[in-house]
DNA sequence: TAATATTTAGACAGATCAGTATATTTTGGG
DNA sequence: CCCAAAATATACTGATCTGTCTAAATATTA
């Protein structure tokens, strides 16, 4: 059973949003290379803005997922290593030009957008997972620590176009050591 | 003397660029905005390409001046906190949106397109004057601890738009704390 | 095979896009 | 005041944008 049109459609639109843009992306030219004609497109999703909707809560969902899985069974001492790791791996694989959420928030925030909204929500709910991880791994609720892992995490979102994975990668890991030396709460 | 067409022009391309978007501002709107007429504006700029370059390249100078001007004098001991706090000035006044160069390299990466090109180089910029605040600081030329430096202000940037600019502030504080904390060499 | 759902082809809409040509008016400096 | 530079108004390209309509062709399924 070969994939639905409009998991085509998905697949294409994801992958062109990614790596041109939002706004740049023309529905033309997504349907083409989507080997589809634009009137499945709309017959599958209302208008541009409920596709680019779709793109981010998948994308988002397989991302989060993989960090969900990274955590589970990693008990006390465990969690937030395996968790940066995940997304380092990430990182690596899937993200060489940065977080498509942080890409579709700075296109859209601007009109306060649904697309912005949904993006904040999709930060909000990544800053819940790590916040359970944060409580798995030391045993304390602590938001201020979740968000500066947050904040690090972002951080080599937005420097993987400048210094490339590799570096962001090795920097992720030097900065939560360094937080872990002097939490001991969050050590390994 | 009252502000030339062209500094009119640059700053209400700046303000639409950085509120909402590069594709998202037209040239008729711009011109309508800044209460020029088309093509005054193309009497200025070459197109909206050359425009873009320079707004980028203007706002970045005026804010790695005022980088340079926090860390200038202070000596040993000094620079970095410095550096950063005036970073964080610049986020809560100027940048409630995150950081125009990011958003520069988000939109326009995907055709390795000159205004990338200049986004990069720009941040290339930044981690060099941060490496001479570094070095001013503790003595030493270290990439690393500039760079991850350098990740944690851009993370701040990133997470401005959603957790606010209070919050990105506190944390950019606290996760410089732990890196003064972990090298003795770097602490304030 | 027959009924139904999906996909296609292709034309059409109205708006906006970046950029140009030209002729007129306004402005500022000597 | 005069001249040159700057800014204006206006019309024009040709391309692209998102979105709609309809009728024919193709798949799927019962």
């Amino acid at each position: 059973m070969r994939p639905s049109k409009r998991d085509v459609v998905l697949d294409t639109a994801e992958r062109l949003f990614y790596n041109e843009g939002f706004h740049a992306t023309g529905i033309d030219r997504l349907a083409s290379e989507a080997g589809v004609v634009r009137m499945t497109l709309y017959n599958h999703f209302a208008s541009k803005e409920a596709l680019i909707e779709a793109v981010l809560e998948r994308r988002y969902a397989r991302y989060m997922d993989d960090l969900r899985d990274a955590v589970a069974g990693r008990g006390q001492g465990g969690a937030i290593r395996a968790l940066a790791e995940r997304h380092c791996d990430w990182l690596y694989e899937h993200s060489t030009h940065g977080c498509i959420v942080i890409k579709a928030i700075g296109e859209f925030e601007g009109h306060d957008s649904p697309i912005a909204a949904l993006g904040r929500r999709l930060k909000h709910r990544l800053l819940t997972l790590i916040a359970e991880a944060v409580e798995l791994d030391t045993g304390v609720r602590d938001s201020g620590t979740s968000e500066q892992i947050l904040m690090i995490l972002e951080g080599a979102n937005a420097l993987v176009p400048v210094l490339g994975s590799e570096r962001a990668i090795r920097h992720v890991h030097a900065l939560l050591a360094h937080l872990r030396r002097t939490q001991p709460a969050v050590a390994a």
